[in-house]
Formats: structure tokens, sequence, C-alpha cells
RNA sequence: GGGCCUGUAGCUCAAUGGUCAGAGCAGGGCGCUCAUAACGCCUUGGUUGGGGGUUCGAGUCCCUCCGGGCCUACCA
């Protein structure tokens, strides 16, 4: 039994995700986390919402709150989702939590100590209507290259040139559109990364087997222009964790607090303490995780996410640990993904544009989104959600080629044998033909959920799903039923096996099905199979089962159509 | 501007430099009647974005052009 610690990329606490940010690191992560419960592994799944920075605290504004409140309520409305996509986190903390801050204030202690940290004066745009410094994007005005009047101030989306807010002729706050603004001078703290540089390359060197994606950005920031640069790690803002503390080896800081990107990773770490914490355990529960000199050295560990967080994940969080010169674990394989888009452009959140998740389960159940996404996960290059996509794909997979078979099996021993597993009989050649490519079938599917390849294990599970309905096919237990009933009954034993096989084999991509299909075979044995032959005779002959409902329904060429309408444009 | 990814059948995607470029869906035909008008079998469909090059051999490597996307360090 493996030990195998698996985190999402956190989602920003700042609002509902669409199907996008889903797919691409909460999603994959829980089935990988399923998948390896369901071998018998040992798994610590955590997740967070990101509650820090800017965004945060203009969106508690807008909502007329105090951050505090507005984060922990949209804490509970992201919790609550995310049960109801069935993310199986083992814990879903918050990177404001108490452990967050201590741990953060840890770990930059720690880098002060180890003269990792810089102290830096710089000029930064201050808003005196708003009251706060406005990071370089906050800042809107006419673009110096091309006229453009809403260019901001990193860079002008019309003419895409890289600016400073400097550069821009009548400034004005992005938040309130006041003109008043000035430069001030402002300490901040810098992680010196450039220090690392050559441990994080070498270490980055040694993971050969990482996808494309994750180590070609690694080595662009590592190596590009100047190379990796060191990195402020202070904001001008008050919710936050603090960066003046007690033990702090710097003075100054009073009213600022650390960049969400310093604290937001090293809240993987602080979850897992949550975790402990809500359980009524000790330190060493969590620290066997992450600690290497305490338990945590057979640990693999996984990260998943988008490929806009690679960067931190490959480097920024990295040098927080390797500069810590503590022994704590660091990340074996970087699983990241690329973009959904959605019917032909790009999920918008603020534009509204797009399915979210709210939304999604609002008008069908989790399994149907999960296949879809799961199945069609942007793992080479972004992908594309359409609605007759969508339409086709749950209603030829899960509905005809899954459910129905469920459906035929289950109805077809019912008005023969009744509901109990039959007994007597032989199967044939064509059983055996089906064990062996299911034998195939299930060694491929667990390879490609082992390498974390999410499209061709769905394709894989797919097939396992249609050899079923082949072997019914050509095995014709309703044919063989007139003149051998007890042959038919051998047949049908084993197409209820088959249910069953399937209900755990399918588990962590659709795991309320697989729920509905093992209790319906009156079982809980969710053993993972071993030889193909055993795991088709774990129900006994003369064990009762019951007819389920329809597994999956299809979606109407009307539903389709109206819900094409409704996210095309604005969100209400 | 720079870097990276990407372009393969009507659609969504596969293919360690090595048989005739494959699947699923959609389309066409046949079969079956247990089943959610479901299932199975067969089948149509490609100058692999264009052009050039390396190689015994290129979807794959190189150059170039065209299209799509991402990143470019203060959004997260």
């Amino acid at each position: 039994m493996a030990r195998i610690l698996i985190t999402s990329a956190i989602p920003y606490i700042n609002g509902i995700k669409h199907l996008g940010n889903l797919v691409g690191s909460q999603l994959p992560a829980d089935l990988y986390a399923r998948y390896m419960r369901m071998r018998g592994n040992e798994v610590m799944f955590i997740c967070a919402t990101d509650e820090h920075g800017t965004p945060a605290e203009l969106a508690a504004a807008k909502a007329g709150k105090p951050v505090a409140e507005y984060c922990a309520e949209m804490h509970g409305v992201q919790a609550e989702i995310a049960r109801g996509f069935r993310l199986s986190f083992d814990h879903f903390g918050r990177s404001s939590s108490a452990r967050n801050h201590r741990l953060t204030q840890h770990f930059a202690r720690r880098l002060g100590e180890q003269g990792l940290i810089a102290e830096v004066v710089e000029k930064q745009m201050f808003s005196r209507a708003d009251d706060r410094f406005l990071p370089d994007r906050y800042i809107e005005g006419t673009c110096p290259n091309c006229g453009y009047d809403r260019a901001r101030g990193d860079q002008c989306e019309n003419c895409t040139k890289q600016l400073d807010p400097t550069d821009l002729i009548n400034p004005r706050s992005a938040v309130s559109g006041s003109t008043d603004l000035e430069l001030r001078e402002t300490k901040h703290l810098y992680l010196r990364q450039r220090v690392l540089k050559e441990r994080l390359a070498e270490w980055i060197d040694s993971k050969t087997g990482w996808p494309v994606l994750t180590t070609s950005i690694a080595k662009k920031w590592l190596n590009d222009g100047e190379g990796l640069q060191d990195r402020g790690i202070t904001r001008d803002l008050a919710w936050g964790v603090p960066a003046q503390f007690a033990g702090a080896p710097w003075q100054g800081m009073e009213g600022k607090v650390f960049y969400v990107w310093f604290d937001a990773p090293i809240e993987y770490i602080a979850g897992t303490a949550e975790w402990a914490d809500a359980h009524g355990l000790d330190d060493a529960a969590w620290e066997r995780w992450w600690r290497t000199d305490k338990g945590a050295h057979d640990v693999t560990y996984v990260q998943f996410m988008g490929k806009d967080n690679v960067p931190f994940h490959t480097l920024s969080f990295p040098a927080t640990i390797i500069g810590s010169d503590e022994p704590w674990k660091l990340v074996d394989y970087i699983k990241s993904f690329n973009y959904l888009n959605y019917d032909g452009g790009q999920f918008s959140t603020s534009q509204g544009r797009g399915v979210f998740m709210d939304q999604a389960l609002s008008i069908l159940p989790a399994d149907y989104w999960r296949w879809w996404l799961l199945s069609h996960a942007p793992e080479n290059s972004d992908s594309e959600f359409t609605w007759e996509n969508f339409q086709a794909s749950v209603n030829k997979d899960l509905a005809d080629v899954l459910g129905n078979f469920v459906s035929r099996v289950t109805k077809f021993c019912r008005s023969k044998f009744g509901e109990l597993v039959p007994e007597g009989g032989q199967t044939g050649e064509r059983a055996a033909a089906l064990i062996a490519e299911l034998e195939t079938r299930v060694r491929a599917y667990e390879g490609h959920m082992e390498a974390m390849e999410v499209r061709k294990a769905a394709a894989e599970l797919r097939a396992i799903w249609v050899a079923g309905n082949e072997y019914l096919q050509s095995a014709a237990p309703w044919t063989v039923f007139k003149e051998d009933p007890e042959r038919a009954a051998a047949m049908t034993r084993l197409g209820l096996n088959l249910v069953r096989l399937y209900a755990v084999l399918s588990e962590p991509f659709i795991p309320d099905a697989s729920a509905r299909m093992l209790a319906a075979m009156g079982t809980d044995d969710r053993s993972w199979p071993g030889p193909i032959a055993e795991a088709l005779s774990v129900l006994p002959a003369g064990h009762a089962f019951e007819t389920p409902e329809v597994l999956f329904r299809k979606i109407a060429d009307e539903e389709r159509e109206d819900w094409q309408k409704r996210f095309a444009g604005v969100r209400t």
C-alpha cells in the first residue's frame, strides 16, 4: 500500500467557478484520489479556498460586507458546490485559517534567517479615493502606443504592448474611476529566488517524466531573459497574513500582508493540519504527510492545476520549501491542464459566459458533468465544450452504453428468473473471450489511471462497458433461454456480475451511478478486480438484487437548445 | 516583440521516425428483440493547414508561411 498526497490548485474565493476551472484541477485530482483509494492506497486529498488579495477585498466591498465575513460565506458556498460535484477532499480548507497564518509566517521567518529575504523600497500607485495601493492592472488610462483609452497598467489589451502604470496617459483607478493617484514609496519583502536558481533548475531537470506543459513553462521562467527573478512576497493590504509578527527578522512591515501567491500553496500544508485539527488528531498526524523526517519519506505527492498555475508550483513554492532548509516534502509529479473553451470562445467569469458550477448542478446531476469533462479533459491542448457534443456524449456513453446495459441485464433476469442471481448452467466460449478481453482492458485502464492519462482512461472504461453489450448480443441469453434455460441462467449471472464490476471500475468517474449500481446489486463489495474471472463470481447464485430505475436519462434536443440560449449571454 | 503549445475524417480526439494514419460520435447498410426507439456487426469518409528540406522511411525532425491559443513575473 502506497501513501499518496494529492492537492488540487485552490480556487479563488471571489465567486463561483466555471466548468473550465473545475476540469483543470479539482475534478481530475478527485478522479485520481478516488482511484488510488479504490486500489487500497492511503490517500490524503487536500483542497481549499484561496482567500487573500485585492480581488477578495474588492468583491467584499461590492457585496457590502467585511472581507472576513464575505470569505466565510463564499467558502461555504464553494464547499457546498464541491460536495455537489462529489469532490472527495479529505479536507477543504481556507488559506485564511490560523494554521496557514502560522505556517506562512514560519516559512517567511525561516527564509529570512537563511538570508533569502530582501527588503526593497519601491514606488507604487496609490489611490487616495480608494485608500489603497493598486496593482498595475487596476489602473486604467490611455495607451501611449495606440491611443486606446481603456488600457491597463500592465498591458494594453488593444495593441498588446507591455506597459507600466506610469506610461498611461490620464491614469485612473479601475476600482473607482478616480484620477487622484500618486506614486508612493512603500517597502516590501522579496524572495531572493535568484539565489536558488541553480538548485531549482537542478530539481526541475531531475523531473524527466513530467508533462511538457509543466517543464517548458518552468524552464522558460528559469532561463528567459535575465533568468529567474526575485519576487515580491508582500502587499499593502489589510486582509491576509500579517508580514510583521513576533519573531520576524525584519522591522517596519506593519500594516502589510504576504502576497497571495506566497501563502496560497502553503495552504496545502496548512490544510492538512486543518484536517488533523478537525479530526482531533495531533501534529504528527499531518506531519507524516509533509515532513520527510517525520514519516513522509514514502509519500508520493501529486499536484493538479491549470497551466496558469504552473510557474508558482514549479518555482515559487519550491523556492519557499527548498529555501526553508527544512525537510518538507516537495512535489513528485505535477499534472497540468490546458483550458476548456466554451462554444467557440472562452469561458468568462466577468461576462458570465459559459456554465458555472452551481448552474451545471441545477441542470443535471454531477455524474453527467464529471463524465463529459473528464473524458474531454484538456490534456494536450485547449479543448472545446459544445452543447451538441455534451448531449451526444452523455446520451450515447452513459445512457445507451452503460445505463442501458444495466437495464437490459436486470430486466431480463427479473422477467425470466426473478430478482435473484440465477443458479446453474455453464457459460461458454463467448464468456471466456469476454473475460480475456476484460483482462487486457482492465489492466490498460489501470495503467492509464496511474499515469493520469485521463482521456485515455475514459476511453478504455467506455470500451469495457461496450464489451458487456457485445457479450450479451453474441451470447443472446433470450434465445438460449428457450432451449437451455440453465445456460441462459449462467449468462445472466455473468451479466449481473458485470454490473457490479462496472460499478467498481467506474467509481472514480461517476461515483453516484456507481453507488446506485452497487445498491441495486445488493452488495457493498467494492474490491478492485484481480483476475477477472474471480471478479465476475462475486455475486453468487441466489443473491438478491433490485432492478434499478433508469441510471442516466437522456438529454432531449429541446433542453439542449434551451440551455444553449441560456448560457450564451450574461449571467443574471 | 519574445517564449511555449496547437492545426489530423463533418464533429471531438488518437497515433516510441517504421505495415494500408486510427477510435468514438454523426452518415449509410445489415442483424437482433433482453433493454432507456436501446444493443451488435459491416461500411462511407483524410493530399495529416500550405510550401520546402533531412531521411531508406516524416502526421512525427528542420526551415518558412498561414490560422488558433496560452504565458510574458503587481489579477489570481
